[in-house]
DNA sequence: AATTAAATACGAATTATTTCGTAGTTAATT
DNA sequence: AATTAACTACGAAATAATTCGTATTTAATT
């Protein structure tokens, strides 16, 4: 068990985004997508992944000039483990609270809510 | 509209909690209950509160010689703009995905289950 | 009145994160 | 074959956040 307890920063999980969405890709095309939102040099985004590479949230196939990339943990694993953070920091440890505020905000469509009512029905049969 | 527009850090996340939760304090106070869960220094913690004070973030009463500090910015208010950006960050901007998913590690009691329900229905009335 | 305790101010060290320049290498183009 | 373009490696600068030591002042205690 070489389990990841490393919290990625915000960059690091910007890549992961796009990374988890695209799939294994090279710096390039990481670093065109990044600059779709925020300017920044290709070589920072290079740095960075070869961090993230040494943490252990990368994997890398070298065996072409060019490295592919690609996300060694898991998405939802590592969502889980931010909100828990998030929800301690900013919500004083009350996931509840924080959904509430969530709806409150976001203010969800009809199908939103099938959603989400499904998802209560589940929880209350166990 | 002297907005604030800066993000707390944080260490400044877990001062605002306490002022929050407990109304105006010195420093002194802060400080003994951050060291409930961590380790730090008086000074450091004065510190940041200084720093605190600079951003806008709190007020304080100097009139005595043991300064009294309170929050200046809305509990609510903050927490959502952290959501937000949480929700950018680490969910793609999905404020479902992360309340499904919220839902789903938390495992919420009857009555939460209830409340949510109650807001909703709220919102379906709209 | 002298000593001790508790507070603030502030600079500076430390640590974490991000950014980028430069050198060197390989591939593609002329 | 020479030039240009694209890539990786790596050190180091820049920035952000945190921590803390020391000096100074004021209040409390002896």
């Amino acid at each position: 068990m070489s389990s990841n307890k490393l919290k990625p920063t915000e960059s690091e999980i910007e890549i992961l985004q796009i990374l988890w969405e695209h799939g294994p890709q090279n710096v390039r095309f990481i670093n065109d997508k990044l600059n779709e939102h925020r300017e920044v040099g290709y070589t920072s985004t290079l740095k960075i992944m070869q961090l993230m590479l040494e943490k252990g949230f990368l994997d890398r196939d070298a065996s072409s000039r060019t490295h592919i990339y690609k996300a060694k943990v898991n998405e939802q694993k590592i969502q889980g483990q931010l909100l828990k953070k998030f929800v301690n920091t900013a919500f004083r440890g009350s996931a509840m609270k924080m959904v509430m505020s969530a709806l409150g905000n976001h203010n969800p469509s009809a199908e939103e809510l099938d959603e989400i009512k499904d998802l209560i029905k589940k929880i209350e049969k166990k």
